[in-house]
DNA sequence: ACGCCGCGTATTTTT
DNA sequence: TACGCGGCGT
């Protein structure tokens, strides 16, 4: 990438007054753009860093963007500058405003899995368990929230099953509040509630935000659109950046639109695009642009680039998903020996994780490293959730979902008869469970044993509540206190085996030294510790596997925002993508997109592959190309493979060779 | 308390 | 086909 911004980059960073509608194509240089935006409004248009307010989605790109300003701009000038994703600046907001939202110190933020318990035990109380899935309600209650809508706006729906998961979100929030915990929707849900209703806390907000800029705009949803619109005000002193055509999250509640909702909004907008492209070569971005001319939802965009022309892409057609994952395992082989390509420079991309399976068995044969997004972390171990329980616990006796998992590990002989009882107490008078267990009335619901366990247990958690002291020491007293390291010998055949679970314990405790220090005023005490583990939960699964020099295996969703120098694309198929369960054009269009991203994360090569064939729930069904690949110039494409152009014997002697070379390249 | 069997289901996922 | 979950049986 040049030195120098282009015109339009130029444009978008020195443009302060009023607001701002960035149009970045793939590979535009966006993230550099609001850099330099940031750095330009402090040193050029005397904006305090504290006033600056930066937004992402992902804790990754908030690092990215840290990292670069702080190249750039010597510690002074930035000390306060906030860049954040959407749900770090609303917990930070709540953090400061929580006593106005009815939370009491040391809240919890329940993560995907806490929620989820918590769904499950209402529902399990219910008389829908049969007929409403878990999944499905989560899932509604979290679309709800992203759109803004209260319980109440559905409890008399015309519809029986709808006002029965309404009243489950009803009982829900209780419970939460119950809990003194908020799930991550809140995070924005909650702010955006109070801003639109107590006007002091708006105008504290909108005086302390001087400027904003959202990142991946076309990612928000309603929540957060509204979050920005409440932040920023009516002087609207603010920068979205974002391409409707990588719109690839509506399906989880992101609204596109609010792209172009800006303009009613903010009659005063002014739009810049940047359609120069740092990343691709020529045949990359004309195969993109083609396809996604075909998206009428979208607006025009035409990317180009500077870096040359490129190669047709080659389309290989395999016979069956076994053969494709071969094929792609020794192409990358042959790359890697033949042009000393490192393997980091290759990414596999496939629309459904499923995928992964077989390239990964094709990979691990020819010995090739790879990673894979998506797999099990670091943190859904059993003993890192379980120290995470304890930590939240620690700090919120009323978290439920902490207290279910911790209650009986280790063992303390309290059995799912006491739990039920304690539940139905909790449920009746709209308590936590440790409320409940500590109440006078809940004596005469248990037999004396099982209280007195329980009693031990609660008793326990105040004496180490009430004795207060460094976070990190607190914590680790906790765990010696349960003597878990022996609780995890009895859990495990041989000591080695326990070792390991402990050792994990022991990073997981550095991995939280390691937040409370590069939190700014030094040291975080337990309860800003536990909020901010759980909004950080996947970071460092990602950044672990970046530093790695192998193989990427993503799914298209998981790669936007990446780029490598040769990409594949597997399963270029109708049903596979375009996804069969899309019959909508709204949906279609989105699957479109999703090709689009793939297709802009190659920097130098592009490579489709799809079967012939293919083993679909035991069954095997022909496969039809995908209408995707129809939609880019046949000059752009170079099909090779089963049938297509090649002669039998033709392709038989290509196979011996290819074989043969992989051998020579495998023996030195 | 644990394990097994049978059934139902089967994108994409961050915080 | 495969896997995960819930229910039931030991």
């Amino acid at each position: 990438m040049s030195d120098e911004l282009n015109p339009p980059q130029q444009a978008a960073v020195r443009h302060v007054q009023g607001p701002l509608l960035v149009l970045a194509g793939a590979g535009s240089g966006k993230t550099r753009v609001i850099t330099e935006k940031i750095v330009h409004l402090v040193e050029r248009a005397g904006v305090a860093a504290r006033n600056i307010y930066a937004v992402t989605f992902t804790n990754k790109a908030a690092r990215e963007m840290n990292t670069r300003i702080a190249a750039r701009l010597p510690a002074e000038r930035r000390r306060g500058l906030n860049v954040s994703t959407f749900h770090t600046l609303g917990l930070n907001f709540i953090r400061q405003e929580f006593a106005a939202l009815g939370l009491r110190p040391g809240f919890t933020v329940m993560d995907a899995d806490d929620s989820f318990s918590l769904i499950k035990n209402l529902l399990h109380q219910s008389d829908h368990k049969d007929v409403i899935e878990p999944k499905a309600l989560q899932w509604q209650i979290s679309l709800w929230k992203n759109e803004l809508l209260a319980p109440d706006s559905f409890l008399t729906h015309a519809d029986e099953d709808i006002r029965a998961q309404a009243q489950l979100y009803a009982q829900y929030q209780q419970q939460l509040a119950a809990c003194n915990a908020l799930d991550f929707d809140d995070l924005i849900g909650r702010p955006v509630a109070l801003l639109r209703q107590d006007d002091a806390v708006r105008e504290r907000w909108q005086a302390r935000v001087r400027y904003l800029l959202v990142d991946e705009y076309q990612d928000t949803n309603t929540t957060q659109y509204e979050f920005v619109r409440l932040l920023v005000g009516k002087l609207g002193a603010f920068t979205a950046v974002g391409d409707d055509h990588q719109s690839i999250y509506a399906w989880r509640g992101a609204r596109p639109e609010n792209l172009h909702r800006l303009a009613e909004d903010f009659p005063s907008l002014s739009h810049i695009k940047l359609e120069q492209n740092y990343r691709s070569v020529n045949s990359v971005l004309d195969a993109a642009n083609h396809l996604i001319a075909k998206d009428t939802t979208t607006h025009a965009k035409r990317l180009w680039s500077a870096i040359g022309a490129g190669e047709a892409h080659r389309v290989i057609v395999c016979a069956h998903a076994e053969e494709e994952a071969e094929r792609i395992a020794t192409e990358i082989l042959q790359q890697h020996f033949r042009q000393q390509t490192d393997y980091r420079q290759f990414a596999v991309l496939f629309r459904g994780n499923h995928q992964a399976r077989l390239i990964e068995q094709a990979l691990r044969k020819l010995n090739i490293p790879y990673t894979l997004t998506g797999g099990q972390s670091f943190f859904d171990r059993a003993e890192i959730k379980d120290a995470m329980a304890y930590l939240k616990l620690l700090v919120n006796p009323h978290d439920d979902a902490a207290f279910l998992r911790v209650i009986n590990t280790p063992r303390r002989e309290i059995g799912t008869a006491t739990l039920e009882k304690l539940g139905q107490h909790a449920q009746e008078w709209r308590s936590s469970l440790f409320a409940a267990a500590t109440s006078i009335g809940i004596a005469s619901r248990l037999d004396a044993r099982a209280h007195e366990r329980l009693h031990r247990f609660t008793d326990w958690l105040h004496g180490i509540r009430s004795n207060p002291g460094e976070a990190l020491a607190t914590l680790r007293r906790l765990f010696a206190d349960i003597d878990y390291a022996g609780y995890l010998r009895t859990q495990e055949a041989s000591t080695k085996a326990a070792d390991r679970r402990w050792q994990h314990i022991e990073e997981w405790l550095d991995w939280l030294e390691k937040i409370s220090r590069e939190h700014e005023d030094g040291t975080m005490n337990l309860p800003a510790l536990a909020q901010r583990m759980t909004l950080l939960g996947i970071l460092d699964q990602q950044t672990r596997e970046q530093d790695s020099n192998a193989v990427a295996l993503l799914t298209l969703h998981a790669a936007k925002g990446l780029e490598f120098n040769h990409v594949y694309l597997a399963g270029m198929e109708e049903d596979t993508l375009p996804h069969r369960d899309c019959q909508d054009e709204e949906r279609l269009a989105e699957e479109r997109r999703l090709c689009f991203v793939g297709i802009t994360r190659a920097r130098l090569s592009l490579t489709f592959t799809l079967c012939k064939r293919r083993r679909r729930y035991g069954e095997w069904r022909e496969i039809t190309p995908s209408r995707f690949l129809d939609d880019i110039p046949e000059s752009l494409l170079a099909w090779q493979g089963v049938g297509i152009a090649q002669p039998k014997a033709a392709s038989e002697a290509q196979a011996r060779d290819h074989l043969a070379g992989i051998m020579a390249m495998l023996k030195k």
